[in-house]
RNA sequence: GGGAGCGUGGCGAAAUUGGCAUACGCAGCGGACUUAAAAUCCGCCUCCUUCGGGAUUGAGGGUUCGAGUCCCUCCGCUCCUACCA
C-alpha cells in the first residue's frame, strides 16, 4: 500500500486537472445551471485564512453541485483598483500596476495550491482596460437615464487618503480604509442617484428568502424609510406677523414623523450647517452666539459628534416662525444635535414627545407643553378634554414617546396620537388643504458619491468644455485609458497630467479638459459577477443571453463586512441594468452565505496584531486537503471559527485512516492494514450482522451528507462521514479478511463502500479523493465529474428500531420493535416493558411516536 | 437610545418539523504494540450517587402527554446602528 502523502499527491493532481481543463465551464444547456461565487479579493499581499475559509466553502458547493449534475460556473477574479496599491507603490518606489499584478500572481498561485476548482479562463481583473471600459459604459448609460449628477454639497473628506468618501465608507466618523478622522468639506462631486431606487431596494429585500435576516435588517436600516410629513413654517417678526406674500426665502420646511404633536412645538431648530442660517442672524445681536455654535460644531469631529450623549449646545437666532396649525409664534434656535444631511436640516421641536428636545428645553429654559399623555398619567385627569392651552410646563423626568391621547390640541384634542395614528392623518390632511404641508416618505439613504481624487481607479468618462459644459465621452471612444506613465512616487497626479486631460470637446471640437477624478472602487465590484458570465466579450459588457442564463448567483459567499456597501451597490446596479434592458431579473444574489471570522485565541487574525496563521505553513505541514476539511469541520460556515492546530492534526489523522480503510476494503492494504491483527469472527451470523450494519450506514450517511450539503452544514456532513468510517472500522476489525474476500456479494459491497467514502469526501478533500479514485481504484475519469452516489432510503432503515419508553415523560425502558409494527402492538410491548414501574397505577393514555418513543401517561 | 443574535461537557460543537440531550472531533486518562519513544489500534471520558438511581441545555415561571427548541420575566455575552426628528 502506498502511504498517504499530500505533498506528493496534491501538486500532481493540480497539474493534471489544469492540463485537462477539468474545471472549465461546460456551458451545457441540457443541464440545470448553478452559479457559485465567492466575493473577489483585493490583491493586498497573499491570501489569508479568511480567504481560505471563504473559497473552501465555495469550492465545496461548486464541486458538490457538479456531482449533482449541475452545469457549474465557479470563477475567480480581482478587485484590483484602489488606494492600497498607491500607498504600497509610494512606499516601495514602484508603480501601482506592478504591485497589483505581482500580488494577483501570488494569490492565484495560492488558490491553485489549495485546489480550488476555478475556471481560470474566466478571470476578471478590475484594472484591466478590457474590464473597466465596460464600467465606463455602464456609467454613460446611467448618465443617459439621468442617474448621474454632479453637484456641490458638503461631503466627507478623508485627509489621510486625500479623497472624498461615500456615506457608506464613513464608519463612526472615520475612514473605512485608513481609520483617520473624516472632515466635512463643500466640494463639487459626482453622484449616482441610488436614492431613485430606495423604495425598490427596500421592497425587494422580501424577494430574498435566501439571505440572512441580519443582513436584510442592516440594509433596511441603512435605507431608513420613515413615513411622515413635510411641514412649512413661515418666518415672522417679533409680533408674530408673517409677510403678506411669503417668498421662498421666508419658508423653512421640516420633516417629521409626528405631525400629531404640532401643538407641542415650543421652539424650532436649525442645524449649524443649515444653508440660510448665517443670513438669518447677519448684523443682529444674536450673530455672535449663533456663530459660536457653528464654529464649535465644525471643530467637533464627526467622531465625537456621533458619540451620542454629549451635552447639547444651542443658541437663539432672534428669529421666529409661525406654527402653521395654530398660528403661534415659535422661537428659532440653532442646535448642534440637528444633522444637516437628514430630512431638511430643520426640526420642529416638541420637548414633551422627544427626549433630545426635552433635554434641550430643560437646559435653555424653554417651555415643555404637555399635548400627548398616557391615560394613566397623573396629569391626565386635569388635562383630559382640554382644548385650550392651560399648561406650558411639566415636572416630568423625561419625555413621553409612546402612543397616547392628545390634550391642549384644539380640535384634535381627545384623538389618539402616535406614529400612524388618526391624529397624524387628520393633521396632515388639514395642512395639505392649507398648502402648508404634505405627506412624505423620507429615506436615510443618500446618493452615492462616486468620484475620487485618486490615480489608481477607473477614469470617469466625462469632458469639461467651456462652451458645451459637461459632456459625456462618446461610447465609441471608450475606454478612457488610465495612463500608466505617471510616477506617483514623485507626487504626480492625474489632474496635472496634460497628456491625459488635454482633449477636444466631442460636441464642438474646441479644446477641452478631461475629467481627472476616478470612480470609487465599489463601482468595479458592483457588476463583476455579470462579466464572469461572458468574460471575453469585446463588443459589450456581457451578452444579455449569457447573463440571463447564469444569473442570479445561486450561492454567494463572503464576509459580513459587505452587508451594506457592496451588496447594496450591486443590487442597485442590477436594477439599473434591468431598466436599461440588458438584464431580465431584479436581484443579483439568490442565496447569500456570510461566513464567520477565523480567530486565534479568541481574537480576529490580523497582520497588525501579528496573530495570523499563514495558510502556506499549514499546507506545508498537513496538506491542502486537511486544511480544507478542518476549516469546514470546526464550525458551521456562518459562525466564527477558532483556529486550533490540534484539530487540524486530527483531520489529517482522519484522512489517513480512511485512506487505509479504503485500501483494506478493496484488499490492497497489504501489511499496512490497520486491521491485520483482526482474526475476526469466523461466525457467519456475526459477519452478516456487521455487513448489514455497514450497508445500512452507507445508505443513511449518503442521504445525510447530501442533505447537509444542501443546507450548507459542512461540519455535520463531515461528522456523518466520520460515522461511516467508524462503522467501516468496526466491520473491518471484526471480520476475518479472507472471509470477506471469499464472498462475492461482500466483495461488491466492500468496493461500493470504498467508492462511497471516496466520493463523499471528494468535494472536501479533492486531491485525496482523486488519488484513491484513479490511483487505487483504477478509474480513468476524474472523481470530480462522477455522479453523486445514490442511496436507498429503504436500505438506510434498520428492520428493527429501538424505542424509548417514557413514563410521564421520563425514559424508563427501551424496547426493540419491528420498523413496520402496528401502533397497538408497540403500545402493548411498551406497557409490558415498564410493567413494574407502573404497577398499581392507572394508565391514562400511551402516546406512540413511530420510530421514536412511547410516552405512557399515568 | 434603537435593532439583531447568542447562552448546551474541560474545549470546538450536534440535536433539520416540539419526540431517547451531549452525535462528531479536540484535549485528557487507562490499555495494547515497542528495548524505548513517536505513529497506530482499543477502551473510558456531563455531574452527583449510599450503585437502586438521581440531576442536567444561563436563572425563574408558563404552554404541552412531552421543551435545548415555543411564550413571559430576569441575568450574561456578541454584533450592527445611532443625536435620523
Amino acid at each position: 500500500m502506498k502511504e498517504y502523502n499530500p505533498h506528493e499527491v496534491e501538486p500532481r493532481w493540480q497539474k493534471t486537472w489544469e492540463e485537462q481543463g477539468l474545471y472549465q465551464v461546460s456551458e451545457d444547456p441540457s443541464k440545470p445551471k448553478r452559479y457559485v461565487l465567492e466575493m473577489f479579493p483585493y490583491p493586498s499581499g497573499d491570501i489569508h485564512m479568511g480567504h481560505v475559509r471563504n473559497y473552501t466553502i465555495g469550492d465545496v458547493i461548486a464541486r458538490y453541485s457538479k456531482m449533482r449534475g449541475f452545469d457549474v460556473l465557479h470563477p475567480m477574479g480581482w478587485d484590483a483598483f484602489g488606494l492600497p496599491a498607491e500607498n504600497a507603490a509610494i512606499k516601495n518606489k514602484s508603480h501601482p500596476a506592478k504591485w497589483t499584478y505581482a500580488n494577483i500572481e501570488t494569490q492565484r498561485a495560492s488558490c491553485k495550491r489549495m485546489g480550488f476548482s476555478y475556471d481560470w479562463d474566466r478571470t476578471v481583473i478590475a484594472c484591466d482596460p478590457e474590464y473597466y471600459r465596460w464600467g465606463q459604459w455602464i456609467f454613460l448609460k446611467m448618465w443617459e437615464r439621468g442617474l448621474v449628477e454632479r453637484k456641490d454639497s458638503p461631503v466627507n473628506w478623508c485627509p489621510g487618503c486625500a479623497t472624498v468618501l461615500a456615506n457608506e465608507q464613513v464608519i463612526n466618523g472615520a475612514c473605512w480604509r485608513c481609520h483617520g478622522t473624516v472632515e466635512k468639506r463643500d466640494l463639487t462631486q459626482w453622484y449616482l442617484k441610488i436614492t431613485d431606487y430606495a423604495q425598490e431596494l427596500l421592497d425587494d429585500l422580501d424577494l430574498l428568502p435566501g439571505w440572512p435576516e441580519r443582513v436584510k435588517q442592516m440594509q433596511a436600516n441603512w435605507i431608513g424609510r420613515s413615513e411622515g410629513a413635510e411641514i412649512d413654517f413661515i418666518l415672522c417678526d417679533e409680533q408674530g406677523n408673517t409677510p403678506d406674500d411669503p417668498q421662498e426665502d421666508d419658508v423653512i420646511t421640516v420633516f417629521t414623523t409626528r405631525p400629531d404633536t404640532l401643538f407641542g412645538c415650543s421652539f424650532f431648530l436649525l442645524a449649524p450647517e443649515y444653508p440660510g442660517l448665517a443670513g438669518l442672524v447677519q448684523g443682529t445681536a444674536y450673530e455672535q452666539g449663533v456663530h459660536d455654535i457653528i464654529a464649535a460644531a465644525e471643530k467637533v469631529s464627526a467622531v465625537e459628534r456621533s458619540q451620542g450623549d454629549h451635552d447639547k449646545q444651542g443658541a437663539f437666532t432672534g428669529r421666529y416662525v409661525e406654527n402653521p396649525l395654530n398660528g403661534e409664534k415659535v422661537p428659532v434656535w440653532v442646535a448642534d444635535y440637528i444633522v444637516s444631511d437628514y430630512g431638511t436640516g430643520a426640526v420642529m421641536a416638541v420637548p414633551c414627545g422627544d427626549q433630545r428636545d426635552f433635554e434641550f428645553a430643560r437646559k435653555y429654559g424653554l417651555p415643555i407643553i404637555p399635548i400627548i399623555l398616557p391615560e394613566d398619567d397623573p396629569l391626565y385627569p386635569e388635562l383630559a378634554g382640554v382644548e385650550e392651552r392651560v399648561r406650558t410646563s411639566v415636572d416630568w423626568e423625561r419625555s413621553f414617546e409612546a402612543e397616547g391621547v392628545l390634550v391642549q390640541s384644539g380640535k384634535y384634542t381627545g384623538m389618539r396620537g402616535g406614529k400612524h395614528s388618526p391624529a397624524v392623518d387628520a393633521i396632515i390632511a388639514d395642512l395639505s388643504e392649507k398648502g402648508a404641508g404634505r405627506p412624505t416618505v423620507n429615506f436615510r439613504l443618500r446618493d452615492w458619491l462616486i468620484s475620487r481624487q485618486r490615480y489608481w481607479g477607473n477614469p470617469i468618462p466625462a469632458i469639461h468644455c467651456e462652451a458645451c459644459g459637461l459632456v459625456p465621452v462618446p461610447e465609441a471612444d471608450l475606454p478612457v485609458l488610465l495612463p500608466l506613465d505617471l510616477d506617483i512616487t514623485k507626487g504626480e497626479v492625474l489632474a496635472d497630467h496634460k497628456a491625459f486631460f488635454e482633449c477636444a470637446c466631442p460636441v464642438c471640437g474646441s479644446p477641452a479638459r478631461r475629467e481627472t477624478d476616478t470612480m470609487d472602487t465599489f463601482t468595479c465590484s458592483s457588476w463583476y459577477f455579470l462579466r464572469y458570465t461572458d468574460p471575453h466579450n469585446a463588443s459589450s459588457a456581457f451578452s444579455p443571453e449569457k447573463a440571463n442564463r447564469w444569473m442570479p448567483v445561486d450561492s454567494y459567499i463572503g464576509g459580513i463586512e459587505h452587508a451594506i456597501l457592496h451588496l447594496l451597490y450591486s443590487r442597485f446596479f442590477v436594477k439599473v441594468l434591468r431598466d436599461i434592458g440588458v438584464l431580465g431579473f431584479s436581484e443579483p444574489f439568490e442565496n447569500l452565505l456570510t461566513q464567520g471570522m477565523v480567530k486565534l485565541n479568541g481574537e480576529t487574525m490580523s497582520k497588525s496584531k501579528g496573530n495570523t496563521v499563514a495558510p502556506e505553513d499549514m499546507i506545508a505541514t498537513y496538506g491542502a486537503d486537511a486544511v480544507r476539511a478542518f476549516i469546514l469541520f470546526m464550525a458551521p460556515p456562518d459562525k466564527d471559527l477558532e483556529w486550533e492546530e490540534e484539530g487540524l492534526a486530527g483531520i489529517h489523522r482522519f484522512l489517513n485512516r480512511v485512506w487505509r480503510q479504503v485500501h483494506d476494503l478493496v484488499g490492497r492494504a497489504g501489511d499496512q492494514s490497520l486491521y491485520q491483527g483482526a482474526e475476526g469472527a469466523r461466525d457467519e451470523g456475526r459477519l452478516k450482522a456487521l455487513a448489514a450494519t455497514l450497508l445500512r450506514e452507507r445508505h443513511r450517511v449518503v442521504g445525510k451528507v447530501a442533505d447537509d450539503f444542501d443546507r450548507n452544514c459542512f461540519n455535520t456532513a463531515l461528522a456523518a462521514i466520520m460515522e461511516l468510517s467508524n462503522t467501516t472500522g468496526e466491520y473491518l476489525r471484526n471480520v476475518a479478511p479472507d472471509l470477506r474476500q471469499a464472498d462475492e456479494k461482500l466483495r461488491a459491497q466492500d468496493l461500493d463502500v470504498a467508492e462511497v467514502l471516496v466520493k463523499l469526501l471528494a468535494p472536501l478533500a479533492p486531491h485525496w479523493a482523486e488519488e484513491l479514485w484513479q490511483g487505487l481504484l483504477g478509474n480513468a475519469e476524474s472523481v470530480h465529474v462522477q455522479a453523486w452516489p445514490g442511496f436507498d432510503p429503504q436500505l438506510a432503515r434498520a428492520e428493527e428500531v429501538e424505542l424509548a419508553v417514557q413514563v410521564n415523560g421520563k425514559v424508563k425502558a427501551r424496547i426493540m420493535v419491528a420498523v413496520n409494527a402496528e401502533e397497538e402492538a408497540v403500545r402493548e410491548a411498551a406497557l409490558e416493558a415498564v410493567a413494574a414501574a407502573i404497577e398499581g397505577k392507572a394508565v391514562k393514555k400511551a402516546i406512540v411516536i413511530p420510530g421514536r418513543l412511547v410516552n405512557i401517561v399515568l
